[in-house]
Order: structure tokens, then sequence, then C-alpha cells
RNA sequence: GCGGGCGUAACUCAACGGUAGAGUGUCAGCUUCCCAAGCUGAAAGUUGCGGGUUCGAAUCCCGUCGCCCGCUCCA
């Protein structure tokens, strides 16, 4: 089971250094997050399996790093600068907001003489400025997306690898948005890193018989990308498609998937991914010499600035009515578009887990019945009283229900964290009394996939006071720290050595015992069923690598 | 940005105007032949930050920053 609230997952990120807040001694920044030396180790997982699965297995792959910073007539040709700033008003009396460019007037469309404030411009951009000078030629942004660092590539890496029709250009890197609500820990944050995609097909009116047209590999990424997220780990039942209406396509966008996980608490059903297929929007966009036509239709305005016109030459094409060879046109393009972010955030969510171990006294069933009958009563009070706040009526009443449905300690403890739960003492004191026992009859255990897991393999010694034992184990450590990344660990008893590395999602731990210095042999006790295996020493190392695969 | 909640040790929380505490975790030592065992000891907080009220503030008030829940957003 994956984890029940998101809350659990931020603090053991904390706790075990994989996500901290950032400029957390001066008070932090809002929605900014830094991964810690785990939370590196799991990104790069990430990011390497994305990378391996787009580019590697696939012959139709190039990859690419392109600035940050770029020309600002990327950003005034690809639509940015005039699409990426809403102005916004807020109603005075009913709080509601509205784009300003959409209230007629200076009253709320809502309520009767609702004043509005001023109209805020949010521009979603970063600006920044090159050089020494201050000015408006100097004005600059930071990359609001990766993908049009690609498309004003396209040339260059049609060119240089002497590419074909189709295929695709991935990169990996950081962009940036001042988003107005940032929030739910790392899922939207003002700084993020995009895995991005740009599949470059041919237009429909050039597709020799056979070829695939953009609708089929537009559906073939979909496919691709789903299955990417479930070969890493997550169920197929928290991960769906859904198909964007055409009202709430994008006016570039002939058809966009999203690919939706069902994330723990408030955020629930969220985009991971988006894939988009823009047609020949992009790279006409960036190009010069774009016909009147092909402007009209894509909703462009002329580019004045560009040097070159981002086409291909097709010499394969034969025109079907006059058989003549060859023809020059802008490509369609496919764009898979993932959050690295996004994506980390969804294997920690699915990967995370709880299971009792060993029995609860009877006493304390006792206590933690009184306990939860006495929150339910309380939150009966509660609600009986006069007028809540909206939706803290539903919340408790969320609360309750889950109450009255469980009697694991699990359970009690994730409901006593939920929203609305603050607001009734007698919760309060079950959480305690719940986290209390969770601390002593449960493991928090990270079922990572072992590609995407932080340390692959931990060392013990089974006694430490036992030089021979100690020695041992260090150098099993030494012979695995080379093949797969490796952690020695003797501070603590064996059992809590195990559970230290539940909760990081380690794999494999590997035990030297007294037997080991007989004849050779050390433990591999898996993470998830907590078995051990006898392994000899000399087959360790491909044994580890078999199991990493 | 607006409304609601919150901010105390690394984590989870207690202390409700009178000397800041507990559990977990961490570290050191002893012990222990396999799942957060035990014993001894230790480090750790200018109570987010700034101001005010008061003889006295973690506690009351104001501001500010940050987090969470709703309106927004779409990687």
């Amino acid at each position: 089971m994956p984890a029940k609230d998101m809350d659990r997952v931020v603090s053991l990120c904390k706790r075990r250094g994989f996500i901290f807040q950032s400029s957390e001694v001066y008070g932090g920044i809002g929605s900014t997050w830094d991964y810690g030396p785990l939370g590196v180790e799991l990104k790069n997982n990430v990011k390497r399996a994305w990378w391996r699965a787009v580019v590697y297995d696939r012959d139709d792959m190039e990859g690419l790093d392109a600035a940050i910073l770029m020309n600002r007539l990327v950003w005034k040709y690809s639509g940015h600068e005039a699409t990426f700033s809403d102005p916004l008003v807020d109603c005075k009396s009913c709080k509601k907001r509205f784009r300003a460019d959409h209230v007629i007037g200076q009253r709320c469309p809502e309520c009767e003489d609702g004043e509005l404030t001023e109209p805020r411009n949010f521009n979603l951009m970063f600006e920044t400025y090159v050089g020494p000078v201050r000015d408006d030629s100097s004005l600059a942004y930071l990359r609001p997306e990766t993908a049009q660092g690609i498309f004003v590539n396209f040339v260059n890496v049609q060119q240089t690898m002497r590419r074909k029709l189709p295929f695709g250009i991935a990169q990996i890197g950081k962009a940036f948005r001042n988003e107005i609500t940032p929030g739910n820990f790392t899922f939207r944050t003002r700084e993020f890193e995009q895995m991005e995609i740009e599949y470059f097909c041919k237009p429909p009116k050039y597709l020799q018989p056979g070829e695939k047209s953009d609708i089929e590999l537009h559906e073939e990424w979909v496919e691709e990308r789903f299955n990417w997220y479930v070969n890493l780990g997550i169920d197929p039942s928290r991960l769906r498609k859904r198909v964007q209406r055409p009202e709430e396509l994008a006016h570039y966008a002939k058809a966009t998937v999203d690919i939706e996980y069902l994330f723990p608490g408030s955020l629930g059903w969220s985009e991971l991914e988006g894939i988009a297929n823009r047609q020949d929007y992009d790279l006409s966009a960036h190009s010069k010499d774009v016909s009147e036509e092909d402007l009209e239709r894509l909703k462009l305005v002329r580019n004045l600035h560009s040097t070159q016109r981002l086409d291909y030459f097709d010499e394969a094409y034969v025109d079907p009515v006059t058989g003549k060879r060859g023809a020059r046109y802008i490509p369609y393009v496919i764009e898979p578009s993932a959050g690295a972010d996004r994506a980390t955030l969804a294997f920690l969510c699915e990967a995370y887990d709880e299971e009792l171990v060993g029995e609860l006294k009877p006493e304390e069933i006792a206590d933690l019945q009184a306990a939860r009958t006495a929150a339910i009563k309380s939150i009966d009070k509660k609600l009986s009283d006069k007028k809540l706040e909206p939706g803290l009526a539903e919340q408790l009443t969320a609360i309750k229900q889950r109450l009255q449905d469980t009697d694991s300690i699990l359970d009690v403890e994730s409901v006593c964290n939920l929203a609305g739960s603050e607001r009734v003492e007698a919760l309060k004191k079950l959480r305690q009394l719940a986290a209390r026992l969770c601390d002593e009859y449960s493991r928090v255990v990270l079922r990572l996939h072992p590609a995407l897991a932080p340390i692959k393999v931990a060392v013990f010694p089974l006694k430490k006071n036992e030089p021979r034992i100690v020695e041992l184990a260090r150098s099993v450590s030494a012979l695995l720290r080379p093949v797969c990344r490796t952690v020695y660990d003797d501070t603590a008893a064996i059992g809590k050595l195990y559970r230290r590395q539940d909760e990081i999602g380690t794999p494999m731990c590997v035990t030297i015992d007294f037997q080991s210095l007989e004849d050779s042999t050390v433990t591999v006790r898996d993470r998830d069923t907590m078995k051990q295996q006898r392994v000899s020493t000399s087959e360790l190392v491909d044994y580890v690598l078999r199991r990493l695969e």
C-alpha cells in the first residue's frame, strides 16, 4: 500500500535526507526544495532511467542540453511573453478571483456591488539581465520550459546527426515559473526539472505508404510513457491516461493526453506528464519565410527576426500527382513532457509503506479504543455546534467515518493527520497514542524499484565487538562498492540496522556472521520479504547485479 | 494575492502569563550469532523572525516569513 497522506512522505524525506526545505536557516523561500544525499541519488536514478528508456533503448533519439538563458526573441515568438502573463483581479467582498480580461467594468460579476482590486500582473517568467547594463536591451528570462531549446536546435541536431524523420530529441533540465500558487511539497514549485522529448515526424500529407501518422505516433508515445512508470513500480490502478477535451486544448495542440498519478491526500489525481501533438506550430513559430496560409492556420505572427527556416528536406517524398521526388516542409512534433520532480515524488509516494510487525498488548488495545471513542464523541459535538467554516464539516465527517471503519493503529494514525483534525483536541490525543504504538509495532519500508533505490546494498557485521567479523564485513563492503552504491554500518544492533535501510529503500542487506568466517558465505536479506539467503562471497557480486536488474 | 489552520530539540508532540519537558532518533561505552532488544552516559531549543503589552511571554497583541487546507494551476 502506498502512502496514505503526503505529510508522512514529507516527514520521511526530511528525516532521512531525501528532501529539505531550501534556505531553511533563513526561514525558507517559497516553494523551493533541496535534494539531500539520498534525494539526489533517487532523482538522478529517475533521470537516468528516463534517459536510458527514451535515448539509449531506441534508435531514433538524440540528446541535448541547451542553455537556460536564451535570446529574449525565443520567448517572444514562442508566445510566452504574451500568454504567460495573466492580469488578475480579486473581489473584495466575495473573495473570488477573475482574469482581468474576463471582467467587464469595475464590479464583481458574481456578487452585487462587489468592489474589485486593481489588476495585478502575473508574468510567470522570471526576468533577469544579461551583462552589466540593466535595461530593456539586456532583459532575459529564465526558461519556463526546456522545449524551446530543442525547437531552435532542430536543424543543428538533424544535420549533424544526419537524421531522417521521424526522430526525436530528449532533454533534461531546470525550468522556472513564477507560479501564483505553488504547493503540495515538490509537486508544484517555482524551480523544477523537466524531462522533455520533441519527436519530429512527417505531416500527414507527406506520408508515404506504410509510414506512421502523427496520430499513431502520438498514441505510441502515450503507451510508451505510461508503461515506463509501470515498469518502474507504479501500480496501474493509480495511473491513468486522461484525454484532454477539445475546449481544454492549447490552441497549438491537435490532441493532448495527460498521464496522471493518484497522489495521497488532497492532491489526488494529478498530472505527471503531458503528451501533446503540437503539429508544426513550434518550428513554424521560430522560422522565417512561413507562408501566409500557414501563419493564419497556426494563428502565428510573421517572424521578422529568425535567420532560418526550421524545415526538413525529404528526398524520399514522391508527389502522387506529378511523380516529382523530394519535398521541403516543416515537420510535425509530438511532445512527451514529464516532470522529473513529479516523477520522483510519485515514486516516493508509491513506494512508501508501513506494515505491522508484532501484536499489541490487550491494555494497549483498550487504551486505543477508549481514545478513539472519545475522539468520535468529540467530533459529533463539534459537528452539532454552531456554524463551521465551509469545508470543515465535510472534513470532520470524513475523519469520523474512517475512524469508525478501522481499528488498525496505522490507519488511526494517518486519519488523525487529515485536514481538519487539528480542530478537535481529542484527535490530537488519539494521534499521540497511535503514533507511540506505531513506533513500536510497525516498520516503514520504501519499496522502491532497485533501479531507483538510492543505496543498493548495505553491509553489516552481525556483532560489532567481534574484530574478525567486522574486518570481513568491511572487506565485503569494499568488494561491492565499485559495483554498485554500497554502505557499511555497524553503529547499532542488527534489527535497527535493517530497519534503517528499509526506510530508505535499500533492496538488499548483506550480513556477515560467524559462519562467514568458516565457509566464506554471507546472508543477503531482502527488503520486501525480510527473507534471507546464504550466498558465497565469490558469487556475491554476480548475485547482487542479477538482483538489481 | 484572499479566507481557515499551524509554526517549541533532527522527528512526533507536551507545557494554556511564573525555572522549556517527554518519546523516538543521534553520538560514546558495555552487551548481543539475525529483525527498531537491554544497561550506562552525552550532545541537542534566543519556542520561525521582528516588534509591542507585562514585574515576568512559548503562552496575549501587531507585523513579517514559511508550511498545510480551500479558490488558482497543468511539468
